[in-house]
DNA sequence: TTGAAAGCGATACCAT
DNA sequence: ATGGTATCGCTTTCAA
């Protein structure tokens, strides 16, 4: 604990050459004899010795780390994108640095400008709780950022989203057309863009049917089970007539099923319930939920693809990939109605 | 993107001080007129400066900085560990590295040179998968590591644990009280050090009640829910007279679920299933599983609040935090028996 | 092919 | 209270 680190300099006068040899050695840069390599490595590997990336960062203005946003690692869906991050990330070479924002622009703002000083060389910002003008007023000092969930601030930037509005769609036209007339929205946090664009969805739907909008029976919810408890809670007790909820993902959408359950409303025959995002618990509960596949891992791993492409400067400009979900139809709203 | 980032120089010219006492006006440090401060201050906001931390970790030796290393941060258990680790060292000023070591012990070792490499302040090491005497070789020369349920290498280290003997054993005596007698153990990872443990309090319990220990009712596992559909079909085909389950964690105990119906095997009345851990798809399942719940969260905080005592040199020497887990009863293994 | 020297951006130490 | 200078460990640039 005491002794000091080995640097540059002590392989360097181990192998009597310059420090300058022993960069060479380790980089496979510059002109160096294949036999004093050897000798360098060798003794790097003798003495353990690590080059330290900060030292190597300060100089090259490179930290190979990025940053990964999100609103709350302990949610399913992030913690997936997490890993698809991690894993491309790794494979190229950098490594993550994980930023929680607990749902909270304000802790979000220090995320960021964390990562700012951290000297990250890229940022991947999941869901975005932050408005409009504060997140393009921050964008311009960051360095390279890729959005997920988010519409681009401007068009020279990065993204990859889940078509949130086609979900919402596929999922309304689904309910509608096994019956249901009154769907309720649990609309997720109203800082969400993901969540405003499935609202577009379930608005689309309604005209497309014909059906008057009625915007009483859009809530939005925190984007957890216990938001989709009170947020179930409180739209079926106000507005009994509903006969299916649409919800922001499938942890609000267990949520609503113990809601209905805790207010003697039979799922699917009374109401029927419809989540996001497929995690591994929709499959598991009772009634099995049906909701809209999305490849998380997938996305976090797109996330990173971008920010490489971004860092070669974007060659061939700046791609907004959207990864369209499927629908997954189980027995919380089945194909023929069973109301 | 063109500009140079403005650094203490630009500040110290704009300000017309030394570069010095700018650092002091960030740093609260050293002797500085108020009004000075306040002047230097208002320039640092007006020219949105931030100190470049690889520049002030390279001269302090400290990277206010700390790896978090887990097999699968995609396993909500260890989601909720980061959860927990990364908000408590956000607030003590810290920020998290994340490295994912995909179960593997190869790339577990990769994490650990990658930290090294970083500078990391101190590392966070969850379920280590790497064999005892490597772990031990690499201790010596990384920075001070926390372990997670894992045995300390060495007695000068701190450690949080969840006590798995205890809980293996409170779920056993649970079992047979309820009159199960041929109790299949799904173990783990064999590298799993928590597994171990598990498998210790399952043989405890045996022979605490007299009854013959069944090694090859034991069978190591993956940690999710394949690895439970796997295990739990080739026990229970092996094996027809096994009447209960007892599960390395939740998802392997969801998968036994699944397997057991594949097999038409009724739960609870054929099988008894316990799991480990409490995960929100535990109570959720059908039937909702009987489990060991622990405080996961409280779990990441506590590696941290071990990790900042490490950093300030472990006055009153280490502490090795024992978590007890609690036997949640619920239908997947009822108190009385229904066979 | 190799080495000497400059510099990345900050802080520490010693003067003043 | 403030500034000068060395230094952290590495890469880059230029000479030899």
């Amino acid at each position: 604990m005491n002794t000091r680190r080995v640097n540059i300099s002590d392989v360097a006068r181990e192998a009597g050459v310059s420090s300058q040899t022993v960069s060479r050695a380790l980089n496979n840069k510059g002109e160096i004899s294949v036999e004093t390599r050897q000798r360098v490595l060798e003794i790097v590997r003798r003495l353990g010795y690590r080059p330290n990336t900060l030292a190597r960062g300060l100089v090259t203005q490179k930290t190979c780390t990025l940053g990964l946003v999100v609103p709350d690692i302990a949610n399913p869906f992030f913690s997936e994108v997490a890993r698809g991050a991690e894993d491309a990330a790794h494979f190229a070479g950098y490594s993550l640095l994980l930023c929680n924002a607990m749902e909270d622009p304000e802790r979000e703002m220090e995320a960021l400008r964390t990562l700012e000083a951290q000297r990250v060389d890229g940022i991947l910002l999941c869901s975005s709780r932050l408005a409009a003008p504060k997140l393009e007023a921050l964008l311009g000092r960051l360095p390279p950022v890729v959005l997920a969930n988010r519409e681009p601030a401007s068009e020279a930037m990065h993204s990859v989203s889940i078509d949130d509005e086609f979900g919402a769609l596929a999922a309304m036209r689904h309910l509608l057309r096994s019956g249901r007339r009154q769907v309720g929205l649990l609309a997720g946090p109203p800082a969400s863009s993901s969540g405003a664009r499935r609202t577009a969805g379930h608005r689309a739907a309604l005209a497309e049917a014909g059906l008057p909008a009625r915007p009483e029976l859009i809530v939005p919810c925190a984007p957890h089970l216990e938001g989709g408890v009170e947020g179930a809670t409180a739209l079926l007790t106000r507005y009994p007539e509903i006969d299916a909820l649409l919800c922001y993902n499938d942890l609000v959408a267990v949520g609503a099923l113990q809601a209905c359950a805790g207010l003697d409303r039979r799922v699917p025959e009374d109401v029927a319930v419809v989540g996001f995002d497929d995690i591994p618990l929709a499959a598991l509960v009772t009634p099995p939920l049906t909701t809209l596949r999305s490849d998380r891992r997938m996305l976090g791993a797109e996330l990173v693809r971008l920010m490489l492409q971004a860092l070669e400067g974007c060659p061939g400009g700046c791609e907004n990939v959207v990864l369209k979900p499927e629908l997954i139809v189980r027995a919380s709203a089945p194909s023929a109605s069973a109301a």
